[in-house]
DNA sequence: TTGACAAATAGACGTTTATCTATATAATAA
DNA sequence: TTATTATATAGATAAACGTCTATTTGTCAA
């Protein structure tokens, strides 16, 4: 069971270049804040900032580990998002009537 | 042919509830600015400025008719870009397969 | 040609957002 | 305990954004 779709605080949490970029850091990876802010160029206070847009969008999942903390991108809710923004804004498309099998 | 795909530009372009709610008016249907005016409650020049930033990301169509401008959602180009979203934020996921199959 | 209507543009204003530096919190090591 | 490292939080600041009113542009009818 998904928590309830909220397009636009998806759009708001994808709409930003750094976000993004932090999102293919870890999209097939668990990265640290460290190991996240060595590929970025804005400063660590920035990335914590921006994680935890994307934590509260439910776009990242969260791992402790002592005194570090790795995050990784949820692709399953991404999926999920993409596919119910297709659902309501191209809901005549071919494409989304078979994301949506998929996907439920 | 596509444009080439802006994933930014694409996420800022819905990432405002008024953007969104003109395009639900016009997911479906041609409608002139007068009318989505009417089903929304801000005022005209803010719709016609929020028209102009889905146009500017290619997610209307537009038609001219007289003193009337027309538009309607253009759901082919959502489709495209959330199935770009998909294989940038979810390459892993089958569901992201199985558009990028219906949308090549 | 004048008036009315439809839509876009200009400019002002307040809010939100992205960033920074400084600091706090928490975990580990010496 | 104290120092060090990792991350989060607080607060300040500048830029971006959404909205409004006023005006302009363009089309059509009288």
């Amino acid at each position: 069971m998904k928590t309830k779709f909220d397009p636009v605080l998806f759009a708001k949490a994808i709409s930003d270049d750094t976000r993004q970029k932090i999102m293919e850091c870890c999209c097939c990876e668990w990265c640290s804040v460290t190991e996240i802010v060595e590929k970025m160029d804005v400063s660590q206070p920035t990335v914590s900032h921006h994680l935890a847009i994307l934590r509260d969008a439910g776009l990242v999942n969260i791992r402790e580990e002592g005194k570090q903390t790795f995050y990784s991108l949820n692709q399953d809710h991404v999926a999920y998002c993409c596919g119910q923004l297709m659902v309501k804004f191209a809901p005549e498309e071919k494409a989304t009537q078979i994301v949506l099998k998929t996907l439920s």
